[in-house]
DNA sequence: TTCGTCATGTAATGGGTTACATGATTAC
DNA sequence: GTAATCATGTAACCCATTACATGACGAA
């Protein structure tokens, strides 16, 4: 679902689509692409849902002469060169929003990936929530690949053990790295800005 | 898709649906779990599509065996439940198979991983260049990640800086892996079952 | 002029998730 | 006898991917 993240950006500042895509990777990392094909679509599901309202973006600085314009009979609303719908959330959109970001089922990674970024709208109470919901869930599947090892280890070949040794082993490294955003997170504000 | 996947187990041995996906889940690990929804579906398009046979299963021990069985040991492969309809794999679907494990396009991280676990069933080069293909994916990754860091890290606020760093040490241990699965691949057969 | 980027969308297609429905067998 | 597990499926919904289509602008 974009919904969430598409939200969470706009309520920082208000964007037309292309560049909304831009900060998506920017935030979320590299793996997280989307396409035209899924984020417009859902641009207008918001607005259907009066989530967020289309603005008429204001005039760009019109350098390099008013006459340039070929064709100036277009369309009123198109205020400037490039038709840009630039997109703000409503007061329904912020509120979506808020309970989205809240629903702590969010325990795969992409869901909690996509609440993580937006952590800092959260109480510290629900952050810590999530955050347990998570390693618990982390140490639930760890279990389930030992369990599995135990079981099934003879009959795997070398490429599926060093996955699975590997797979395990990000499992690992991912649940210290939710503990430590949890020590962080229960830590009285010591920011502690340089190694002394 | 699951097709790969499901034509892998079943090449292997044929199997009923329900077995199947406890399988799925041992070879390809706890995070990747079918659903039924999804499972069926598959192995009806197979069947469609001729690459898999539906089998009449030798009728389990009907032995009526009131009493009897009680907590006996029974045989591993074969208890029953009800009726059940066991896959085979037909030339057709070998050939489908392998089809798909050859497409080197496979880089995102579901694709290779599929293809790994079936890895014994490819050439040496064609592993070699799979695994080569996904380093490189993977290191792109990396450098998108760093030029994103220089573009936008003074306005990610903690937790977006944490997830960066945590995902892109993640990735580097990916290539690390990667490359090691790469030296094996190339080293001239050296087992060496135990350490000395 | 042509290429690359900016910018917005639509259409078809596929297939995964969830929930539902059923029924047999085993273990307690 | 009843709960859990085995076992197989269907149907509705959702929505992501892919490909397609358009067109303005800036720079080479």
């Amino acid at each position: 679902m974009l919904e969430l993240p598409v939200l969470g950006l706009l309520k920082e500042r208000s964007m037309h689509g292309y560049e909304l895509r831009k900060q998506l990777g920017a935030m979320l990392g590299p793996f997280y692409q989307v396409s035209w094909g899924s984020l417009y679509p859902a641009l207008r599901r918001l607005a259907k849902a009066g989530a967020v309202e289309k603005l008429a973006e204001p005039a760009p600085p019109r350098r390099s002469g008013k006459g340039a314009r070929k064709g100036g009979a277009r369309d009123a609303t198109l205020t400037s060169g490039r038709r840009r719908t630039v997109y703000r959330v409503t007061d329904t959109g912020e509120q979506m929003f808020t309970q989205m970001l809240e629903e702590t089922a969010a325990v795969d990674a992409e869901h909690f990936t996509l609440r993580l970024a937006f952590f800092r709208y959260l109480r510290p109470e629900t952050r810590l929530t999530l955050l347990e919901r998570r390693r618990a869930y982390l140490q639930e599947k760890l279990a389930q690949f030992k369990s599995n090892l135990l079981t099934y280890r003879e009959r795997m070949d070398s490429y599926a053990l060093s996955m699975q040794n590997h797979d395990m082993a990000t499992t690992e490294s991912d649940i210290a790295w939710i503990e430590e955003l949890i020590t962080q997170e229960r830590a009285p504000e010591m920011p502690r800005p340089k190694t002394t």
